[in-house]
DNA sequence: CGTCACCTTGATTCCGCTCAAGTGTGGTGG
DNA sequence: CCACCACACTTGAGCGGAATCAAGGTGACG
């Protein structure tokens, strides 16, 4: 959240940022109508979010790491439109909605940081489109794999091996296949020796080949 | 784009928006990688926005009407990530980023409504994406024509009737579906009496029938 | 009035879904 | 600590919806 602000910026930024909260494996951080109270930046673990249709399907939004922010897309009508359910035990820094407007008010490096990162969730949110308007069920299931390793390597985690917390099905749900489709294509993978996997344990062994779908 | 503003904080706004543009049909307003120098809201007509994969694919990310703003994924590193092209000899306001960004420092109302559009157009992806991963083909085309028809009717227009000015290619990838099956899928549909087309202009006849899927 | 892009419709193919059965596996309580 | 149980995962068989391939038809514009 702070990156690209400067130490006194950050100070201005971590006086709004008072509370940390722990949120336990499936417990649920917000759901849809909820008031916009504030938002929360991901200090440890992953949650998923999701969002339910008129006709009950549920469409996992989108997988949050480290770092990352949700809440965003409750400034438009102060009602929180999605569900945020933890995925593993974590820990988020609340930033109440209130204090964080002041401090962008105040602050123009906040505001410009705030411009920022809902722009590069509108990126992210464009590549998903991305992906389920073109990609076939094998290359989207490469194009998460190399997303998840790609995010924790710019964190400073290892790049090939990593815990993918979302179950099959909600990996499906995320790339809009069900949940055998994943499966078999994770089986292929692995047969093929661009993977391994123990679970929910993946090894990337052949990024080349991933990468050429 | 002043929706929600006070009189003051409109002029204020009015200081910074000074050019209108014209696009003619089939014009590229921005491409991927330009530089972030203007927002543009749309005064009328209609745009498509798209983005082209590393390995050729395209996808239709969007269709802008009048009072939609774009442009708006390039706070995150200062280039344009889609391409803009006018559908129809459109007009748009430019809205110049360095004295946006001078506005929104000093006046709260507007740094507040540029979170909410942004917000609302990240909605409006999650909605898209929504689509895209549990919706059927038929039903894909059926909720294009609900939101076009809502969105025209929340600006004053007939929702029952208008010009769709999407191409079958572009409605099918904006869907995620071949321009045949769209093709088919309005086929069908008039056949059974719930719209009527005559080329790109699209009667709806029964909203309920259509709403049902 | 000819040309070109867009659209419609049909035939066939195939990718991914559905249904089904069996195999882990982690969490809980005895 | 172990046995159990619910839930998650894997794999197979068959089907179906949408893609692909193909062949006209339609309309806008110079």
């Amino acid at each position: 959240m702070p990156q690209g602000l400067s130490t006194n910026d950050t100070a201005r930024l971590e006086t709004v940022i008072n509370t940390a909260r722990m949120v336990k494996r499936g417990e649920v951080l917000f759901r849809p109508g909820d008031n916009f109270d504030a938002l929360y930046a991901i200090r440890s673990g992953s949650l998923k979010t999701t969002l339910t249709s008129a006709n009950g399907r549920e469409q996992v939004m989108g997988l949050h790491l480290g770092g990352d922010t949700i809440g965003l897309e409750a400034f438009d009508n102060g009602h929180q439109v999605c569900q945020a359910a933890a995925l593993e035990d974590s820990s988020v820094c609340v930033i109440p909605q209130k204090q964080f407007e002041r401090a962008c008010r105040e602050n123009a490096s906040i505001q410009r940081r705030l411009s920022q990162i809902m722009s590069a969730e509108l990126v992210r949110k464009s590549a998903q489109i991305l992906i389920l308007g073109t990609l076939r069920a094998d290359e989207r299931v490469a194009a998460l794999l190399l997303d998840v390793s790609a995010r924790l390597h710019r964190r400073g985690y290892a790049n090939d091996e990593f815990n993918l917390r979302l179950t099959r099905h909600d990996m499906g749900s995320l790339l809009g296949i069900t949940l055998e489709t994943v499966s078999r294509t994770l089986s292929r993978f692995q047969a093929n020796g661009l993977i391994e996997t123990r679970g929910k344990l993946i090894h990337i062994r052949d990024f080349n080949r991933l990468l050429a779908v």
